[in-house]
DNA sequence: TATTAAATACCCTATATGGGGTATGTTATA
DNA sequence: TATAACATACCCCATATAGGGTATTTAATA
């Protein structure tokens, strides 16, 4: 029997999932939670095979989890189960130490699927994900020239905070923040501000 | 039997409301559907009673959807079933003419309560949500005060476009953009640019 | 030690936009 | 018909930020 833990906020999902696995020859649930912190509560006295987990959670996300829960039991393997088909958060999960992703449009065959090859030591991941071509820019890609001071005000800019709030947030000057954020334009190869905020919102508004 | 028309982009979802109404003695799952326009075509030669449907959806989300439906089917009763525990989006559900609405965090047992219940002709809100205030705030608040313009250009303004690209959208000039910009910080109540992002940044980062 | 990346903070100039107006033409409505 | 709301497009002036620099300090590294 494999031993099947699941993190997932969305309960109706969950309750799905049970039902599936009601009954099942191969695989048990042996613990279901909400949250991150919630499922590493839990990881504590189960033993289980398999962790399927949600990325968007409250508390703690998926990126997160993975990793805490890796540390604590590294012979477990992790399957993310996500609503985006998002190259950024697909390439975080590998990070952290994912070992198959789907998505919450397949079905649920396809989930069962997705364990039982991952309990077997085989790696799954969604047909609509090219991996070859994640890793391909994980390598070549200008995603992580920017500096940690950049990538912080990039975050932040997401948030729609103007230049001078992002300053009184990092107790600097603004004309600081102007330069970076002109470095980080600079950087990317964006033009102007509009592509400078888009391109924040777009590496952001997911998961985070 | 009460007759229930799916739609909703997560086949996973589908698959577990799928297990959860196969051999159920009250509801009967005449038909599912990925996306607005494939429920659409299917409503055309289903007689469903009720409709169940996400709000965030490729091709035409659930808003659009419940409208175009209920032209078609005005007998039909509707149940949004949303991750979003939105205001604005229980707002528009409500004014769309559904008939209930729960969360995606609630249980299938009480996906299944809603079901029934608005069969019955009993309207079902999820415990979290707080109809009087929706009600209240839609009728004080300040969300309708903005002219079909304004509206328009701070969902551009959501999507990062800057003023110049805004007024190349709308085929007019940049100091009309800029003007309409003013005046709805001004109805607003808003302090600058940065208030003016976030608040068109929360108001349109979800369904639409 | 020399070099480099990074963070800091400024220079100048041009554009974008906020905050305050005014004005015109259109449409809906009292 | 008078009125109001709306969309349009400009005025002035101040601030914010892009685009182009320079310079200093610190930390890491060759």
């Amino acid at each position: 029997m494999i031993r099947l833990l699941i993190a997932e906020d969305h309960q109706s999902l969950i309750d799905g999932l049970l039902l599936l696995f009601n009954n099942d020859q191969d695989i048990e649930v042996v613990g279901t939670a909400k949250d991150g912190k919630e499922l590493l509560e839990k990881l504590k006295y189960k033993k289980p095979d398999i962790l399927l987990t949600d990325i968007s959670m409250p508390r703690m996300n998926g990126v997160e989890l993975c990793k805490k829960a890796l540390s604590v039991q590294p012979d477990m393997k992790v399957i993310a189960f996500s609503m985006f088909n998002d190259e950024e958060a697909i390439r975080e999960m590998i990070k952290a130490g994912a070992y198959g992703y789907i998505l919450k449009t397949s079905s649920l065959q396809e989930v069962k699927t997705a364990i039982i090859k991952a309990s077997k030591g085989q790696r799954y991941f969604d047909a609509s994900i090219n991996l070859q071509e994640i890793e391909r820019s994980e390598t070549s890609n200008n995603n992580t020239i920017l500096s940690p001071s950049e990538s912080k005000i990039l975050k932040l800019i997401a948030q729609g905070k103007t230049s001078s709030e992002i300053a009184e947030i990092r107790f600097t000057a603004v004309s600081t923040i102007i330069k970076h954020r002109k470095n980080i334009i600079q950087k990317l190869g964006l033009q102007g501000k509009g592509e400078l905020l888009r391109y924040a919102l777009q590496k952001h508004q997911h998961y985070k």
